[in-house]
DNA sequence: CACGCTTGTTACAAAAATGAAACAAAGTTT
DNA sequence: AAACTTTGTTTCATTTTTGTAACAAGCGTG
């Protein structure tokens, strides 16, 4: 369910191959159609973006626009053999978010998708999002024992002893703590952590689970504060104050 | 009152000029900076769109794009001398929205802006508005009796006890809940729940639903809730709350 | 009713996911 | 530069989830 779903449609079935490996490998879902009928059944599940290439064999590429458009709110990227303007312009203006020329680079259409998509679904760091009040409290308290000092980078027990976070770990449970009784994938756990690249393989985000666990007393067996949702990610389950 | 407004930022005169005029005509206002500098200071203004030539004087187009990007949620669309395709890919993955290669068509840049802005206001009778409640409701509750957490991936009774699904289980229910009485083949209860290619004959899907029905106590002989269409699949009944 | 097809059930196997530990690598501080 | 801290990598162990196969039960049609 999280990752992006891709409707690509053309009948040049080299070209769908390459397709669909590449942005499988980006991590998307890839649906595939090599005409217009066929489109437009696939276009009743939920999808982000559609890739249409004008030239189908039913020679119905064009029309499909203003369908998709009434039909669904992915994000639509015309794919055509020819660099024509006018073309791009009705294109366009019938509803379509993106042109793309074929031969294109796989790279270009990767960034041409990630663009659309951040348009489609504002990123969350956007200043036009609304923050809940609990996004600038310097303190939270949980479990009427913990505050996560947010100034301090620190945790404290109610003793005020330091649990002695590193600021990875400090972030990680201020993540969770932001959003409690919200399962985070690790991936978005490390795009609110951490700046970089993240590779669907990595263990990092679990490894400092791991750490977080152990300095706050959590049992991995019946934990009370992070939660393993599994295939999921983490979710922090303990009561804020 | 209503007009949108455009930043348009070239050092070449004679462009802003062209396009002041063409895009007025078009309903817009337009604003003009020929630097990095006047550029960053009309960007504290409120802003649709922004022209952005990557060659300016000061030699920092480039990088007023994640400035912006940072300050304002206007849509973006760079102006450049060169179809580069590392560029391209550049400035869309730095927050650009769009990329368009001098010398191009008014015409052109006019229906790029209105895409752009297009997918920055999605339009209020957007077919595509509807439903969206339901696909994004956190909870959903049925039979007067169970709450479907999105957020935890849990299925709860209304003494809050967990049925304790798995995460394929919780994805199954969540696809049947958000189509009630509507029969889900077997393909495409597959399609929205997982990953891989579906095998006609796979009996994955059904002995998942055996595993979800026993978790909720629905009876195969006489189910309330999960109901098989023989030779199709299988469809929620219950009561949506 | 008989038959063939479809779906349900069950036990065990296989695969997937995550936890734990040890060492390595990278970063920071003195 | 050395020492210390933090984070990453790797391997193996453990747990959980899912798949397989075989048989049973149910359904629909002739």
């Amino acid at each position: 369910m999280n990752k992006k779903t891709v409707l690509s449609i053309d009948d040049d079935e080299n070209l769908q191959i390459v397709i669909t490996q590449y942005l499988e490998a980006d991590g998307y879902k890839i649906v595939t159609a090599g005409d217009s009928a066929s489109a437009l059944e696939k276009a009743d599940q939920h999808l982000d973006v559609i890739l249409l290439d004008l030239v189908l064999p039913d020679g119905e590429g064009l029309t499909l626009i203003p369908q998709f458009r009434s039909k669904t709110s992915a994000g639509i990227i015309v794919v055509s053999g020819k660099s024509d303007t006018t073309e791009k312009i009705v294109c366009l203006e019938m509803g379509a978010d993106d042109y793309i020329t074929k031969p294109f680079e796989m790279r270009e259409l990767s960034a041409r998708i990630k663009a659309v998509l951040r348009r489609k679904e504002p990123s969350n760091d956007s200043p036009a999002a609304p923050k809940e009040s609990e996004d600038t409290a310097e303190k939270i308290a949980f479990e009427g024992q913990w505050i996560l000092d947010r100034n301090q980078y620190q945790l404290y027990n109610k003793d005020s002893s330091s649990a002695e976070l590193t600021t990875g770990e400090f972030k990680l449970l201020e993540a969770l703590l932001l959003s409690p009784n919200k399962a985070l994938s690790r991936e978005r756990l490390f795009t609110l952590t951490r700046d970089g690249e993240y590779d669907v393989y990595d263990r990092a985000i679990d490894i400092q689970i791991a750490r977080l666990r152990k300095k706050i007393g959590d049992d991995t067996k019946s934990p009370t504060l992070i939660k393993t949702v599994r295939g999921v990610g983490y979710m922090f389950t303990g009561k804020i104050d």
